[in-house]
RNA sequence: UCCCCGAUAGCUCAAUCGGCAGAGCGGCUGGCUGUUAACCAGUAGGUUGUAGGUUCGAGUCCUACUCGGGGAGCCA
C-alpha cells in the first residue's frame, strides 16, 4: 500500500511502500539507518542482515545521500526512531543514484547555503519553515473567505508611479514603461468601493537599496481594504487576522515549530486584544527609558520611529502592539488626517511582539477629493496618473480602510527567525537573483 | 546610498612576531547488530578571491578591484 510519511501513523504494522529520497544514512556493520524523506515527512528505515536478503543489504550499504528510492517495509512504533515510527525494510529499489551531494549535516555558510537554495528547500529547516508559511497562506485565504471578503488581484504591472519612482522596478513593456507593483492599495481601494470587503495577495517589488534582515526586494502582501470602515474597525480586523493565523499554525505545524525550536508559549499568548498606544505616547515611552539610563535613542515628536525605537516599543509587550496617529508629515498622501488632530493622520502600524518590528501597516483613507487633491500638489504627485483614483471619490465616497501585512515578516516573527530570507522559497535581496 | 567585517581543501574553519599550509566533516578503503549531524582506523585532496606592491622570505603587511556578510536609513 503507498502511504506518505506525514500519515503514517495511519499504518502502524502494516507494510506500506514510500517513494522518497535518502536523507541520511548511518551504519554499525550488520545494521543500516536509512533515514528517508519523501517530502511529506521524515522516518527512520532499519535493515537488519540476516532479516533481509544479502543482495538488499549490500545495495543499502551503497546508496548514496539524496539518491531516490522506492522502499517497502512494515510500520512499527519505536521510541527510539526520531519521528516515533520506523520502517522494517523488505525491499528497496533505486530509482536514482545521486551524485557526491553538497549538502552536509555539519554547519554551512549562509553564501553557500543560498547559492544551494533549490537543494538547501529539502533540509529540514527550510522544510518546516515553508510548511508553516503554506498553514499561513491557507490560514490568511480562509480567514477573510469566512469573513465573506472577496480576494482581489491587483495587477503587477502598473503604470506610471503613483508615490514615486525611486523604489520601483521599472521594466520595458511594448512602446512605453512600466513598473512592478509595489502596493496593491490603490486597486484595493477601487475593489471594496464594488465589492464591500475585498482583499489582495500577491506578491510585490521593491527596488529599495535595503540590506537588512527585514527586507526583499520581492514579497509577497495581503492587503485587506473595506468600504465603511474607521480606523478603529481596521484595528480590530487586523488583530482577529494575527490571532486567527498564529492560533491555526499553533494547532497545525507543531512539528515543524518544534524543529525550529520556536517557544511556543509566546505564540499561546497571541490572542485578541493586542495593546494600543499612540504615537505620543510611544515618543513619550523612549523619553522616560532614556531618562533612567536607557540605550535607545531619544526622539523628538514629528520624528518617524527607527529600528532601536520600534524593537524597544514592542519589546515592552508580551503581544502584538498598535501604534496609531502618526504626525502627518511622515505618512503617505492617501491617509486621513484626525479630525481631532491634523497634526496626525489615522494610521497604525502594527509591531510583532520580541523586537521583530512592524508587520502591518494601515489607516483609515482620506475620502474628501478637495483633501486629496491638495495633498497630492503638495507632495508633488503626478495628478493624471490619480485621475482613476480620484474618481473613487467623485462617484459616491465613503470613509474605507485597510491594511497591508507583510507575509514573510509575520513568518519571521511566528518561526523565531533571524533573517527573512529564509521565509520564501526563492529569495530575491539586492545582491542575490539565482538560482 | 553610507558605516563595519570577511574571502585558505568540495564544506566549516585553524595557521603565534612575516619563517615547512593543517584539522573536522564530506569522498574513497576497511571495521563495527540500535544509530540519532553515529563512531573508530587509514587514504587522496591546495595557483590561500583577483591584480599589483613592500620584503631574503607574504595566507599574514600595503594599494586597488571583485564577491559575500552584518548594520544604518527607508519600508511590509
Amino acid at each position: 500500500m503507498k502511504a506518505y510519511i506525514e500519515k503514517i501513523a495511519d499504518y502502524k504494522d502494516k507494510e506500506v511502500e514510500i517513494s522518497g529520497w535518502l536523507y541520511n544514512k548511518r551504519s554499525s556493520g550488520k545494521i543500516h539507518f536509512l533515514e528517508v524523506r519523501d517530502g511529506t515527512g521524515f522516518i527512520q528505515v532499519v535493515v537488519v542482515k540476516g532479516q533481509v536478503d544479502e543482495g538488499v543489504f549490500e545495495l543499502c550499504d551503497k546508496i548514496s545521500q539524496e539518491s531516490s528510492i522506492k522502499v517497502v517495509g512494515n510500520v512499527r512504533e519505536e521510541p527510539r526512531a526520531p519521528g516515533g515510527y520506523e520502517l522494517d525494510l523488505k525491499s528497496i529499489q533505486v530509482i536514482a543514484q545521486a551524485e557526491v551531494y553538497p549538502l552536509q549535516k555539519k554547519e554551512h555558510g549562509i553564501d553557500f547555503l543560498l547559492s544551494n537554495r533549490h537543494l538547501w528547500l529539502r533540509s529540514k529547516a527550510p522544510w518546516a519553515i515553508i510548511r508553516i508559511r503554506d498553514e499561513v497562506i491557507r490560514s490568511i485565504i480562509d480567514f477573510f473567505h469566512s469573513k465573506d471578503f472577496i480576494k482581489l488581484d491587483a495587477p503587477i504591472f502598473t503604470p506610471s508611479a503613483c508615490e514615486g519612482t525611486t523604489t520601483l522596478f521599472e521594466v520595458p513593456y511594448f512602446d512605453q514603461k512600466v513598473y512592478l507593483s509595489q502596493s496593491g492599495q490603490l486597486y484595493g481601494e477601487a475593489g471594496c468601493m464594488a465589492f464591500n470587503k475585498i482583499y489582495t495577495f500577491g506578491p510585490t517589488f521593491r527596488a529599495e537599496a535595503s540590506k537588512t534582515r527585514r527586507h526583499l526586494t520581492e514579497f509577497w502582501q495581503i492587503e485587506p481594504e473595506v468600504a465603511y470602515a474607521k480606523l478603529d474597525d481596521i484595528m480590530e480586523l487586523a488583530e482577529q487576522f494575527v490571532t486567527y493565523i498564529v492560533q491555526r499554525v499553533l494547532a497545525n505545524r507543531q512539528k515543524e515549530l518544534k524543529m525550529l525550536e520556536r517557544d511556543v508559549t509566546i505564540l499561546e499568548k497571541i490572542k485578541v486584544p493586542f495593546y494600543r498606544i499612540s504615537y505620543s505616547e510611544a515618543i513619550e515611552m523612549v523619553k522616560k527609558q532614556s531618562v533612567s539610563g536607557g540605550e535607545v535613542p531619544i526622539l523628538q515628536w514629528g520624528d518617524d520611529f527607527g529600528a532601536p525605537q520600534e524593537t524597544y516599543i514592542a519589546s515592552q509587550f508580551d503581544k502584538p502592539v498598535f501604534v496609531h496617529r502618526y504626525p502627518t508629515k511622515c505618512k503617505a498622501f492617501y491617509m486621513k488626517p484626525d479630525p481631532e488632530n491634523p497634526d496626525v493622520v489615522l494610521c497604525t502600524d502594527l509591531l510583532a511582539s520580541e523586537g521583530y518590528g512592524e508587520i502591518i501597516g494601515g489607516s483609515q483613507r482620506e475620502e474628501n477629493i478637495q483633501a486629496l487633491e491638495k495633498k497630492i500638489e503638495k507632495e508633488g504627485l503626478p495628478k493624471e496618473a490619480h485621475e482613476w483614483y480620484l474618481d473613487l471619490r467623485r462617484y459616491g465616497s465613503v470613509p474605507h480602510s485597510g491594511f497591508g501585512l507583510g507575509l514573510e515578516r509575520l513568518v519571521t516573527w511566528i518561526c523565531g527567525l533571524h533573517h527573512i530570507r529564509e521565509t520564501i522559497p526563492f529569495p530575491r535581496t539586492i545582491d542575490r537573483v539565482s538560482p
